[in-house]
DNA sequence: CAGGACTGCTTTGTATACACGGGACTTGGC
DNA sequence: GCCAAGTCCCGTGTATACAAAGCAGTCCTG
């Protein structure tokens, strides 16, 4: 299944622009296997939602304007609000927060002396872990699943903005909050605060809002360096 | 593409229970169809959330607990709560509103003048149309994208209580509570009141929850005709 | 000149045959 | 007697050939 992974890259890449109409037969010979397979791969994009099914068959590649990528962040965030929240309703076990409590320290060592000192790899690393163990709290398989499949989407994803290529001064600022966030998140769970703990991973999501609108207005280039932003067109 | 309506029938049905493994060539047999549309069939289902892929290929029918329906309706209210707050925070068209009037007014037609008195087969068809439209007014494609495929699970579906075959009185009683949501839910959203709007929603979704309560512990012989409580297992 | 129908091509849908991989059972050796 | 290795079977992955459907372009007719 290396042919998954490398029209998925493709797409990514922005080698197929969103529209764009994905032709079994050519695809076949550009990934050098039959028919068949091509199928079951784009099946699986489709799941994925970078693709979309054709009336009449065939696949497109989805097109994602800047207001969908807004409200696919502002989705990320509410589900994840959702998770926060039952995780905090329905208690979490000791075990649960120590595990918690222990990435929110690996993220806290991620932070330098000076004030714009951040090991952005190992922030990266733990930021993701710490989203994973978050929504796998809320004990609820049916939301951890939903959650998953809209993180799915790179640009909405908890670490869209910390791939180790862009080190930009405006997303490693947002980090001190983002870890305060991370902190408050945790209390609030701790002290089964539902609604705080919802609203605060809400808040914590636009962030991500925030650095995608510098990202389109205030430095454009970072659109090729993002992933998932080449995926972006009016 | 008969066999994929076959199939779902049969899953939502019964024919096989949760966790259930589908072979290929048996249910190629079955359906009277060869392989290569099974997996295509299996696909599909598996997109729609019926079934789950097996880590080495294959699939097995999902298994959902009460909780999980609990837990699919709640995710349900959130997402159409989302809709419905960002329907009101960007603001409705007055065609848009006139729209909900309009199918407000036919709910509204639908009780007769005895205090249980409904017609439920009109009801549940204007029901469904409300959410659907209330949706739509989100003006966000990825939210309506993703509130339909959590509809999709047919216990968690805005109508999943209202089937004509389930003239219920515990049920019946609860349609002038939703419609009285109902109404409170436009008048949020004409007010621009995005919170109101959103737990409005999320409380509208419960009344589902509260039947389903209602379904599987007071009155079992429900599980086997309100559509889609034969998924649920344990 | 315009509209409709027919034909041909392009593209997906379906069937079938073959390949590959994994797990279980059996057999042989220690 | 137990463990390990090999083989066989079951099930999915892949390729290919063929069928059917949709679309467009052209030609014919009114």
């Amino acid at each position: 299944m290396r042919a998954l992974m490398e029209l998925r890259k493709k797409i990514l890449s922005g080698d197929y622009p969103g529209g764009t109409r994905l032709f079994e037969v050519p695809l076949a010979e550009t990934l050098q296997i039959s028919r068949t397979p091509v199928r079951e791969v784009m099946s699986r994009l489709a799941e994925e939602g970078l693709l979309d099914r054709l009336a009449n068959g065939g696949f497109v590649v989805r097109s994602f304007t800047y207001a969908d990528a807004v409200d696919a962040i502002e989705l990320r965030g509410v589900l994840e609000g959702t998770a926060a929240r039952l995780a905090a309703e329905r208690g979490v076990s000791q075990a649960g927060m120590d595990q918690l409590g222990e990435i929110l320290a690996r993220l806290e060592a991620c932070f330098g002396g000076g004030p714009d000192e951040v090991d952005l790899e190992a922030y990266s690393e733990a930021n993701a872990k710490f989203h994973a163990v978050l929504v796998g709290l809320s004990n609820s398989s049916v939301v951890q699943r939903e959650v998953e499949r809209a993180t799915r989407l790179p640009f909405a994803s908890p670490s869209a903005f910390l791939s180790s290529r862009t080190h930009v001064a405006a997303f490693r600022q947002s980090l001190h909050i983002a870890q305060d966030q991370h902190r408050s998140l945790v209390a609030a769970i701790a002290g089964r605060e539902g609604a705080r703990a919802e609203f605060l991973a809400r808040e914590h999501a636009r962030i991500a809002r925030k650095n995608l609108e510098y990202a389109v207005y205030e430095n454009p280039e970072l659109m090729l360096t993002v992933p998932g932003l080449v995926l972006l067109n009016s």
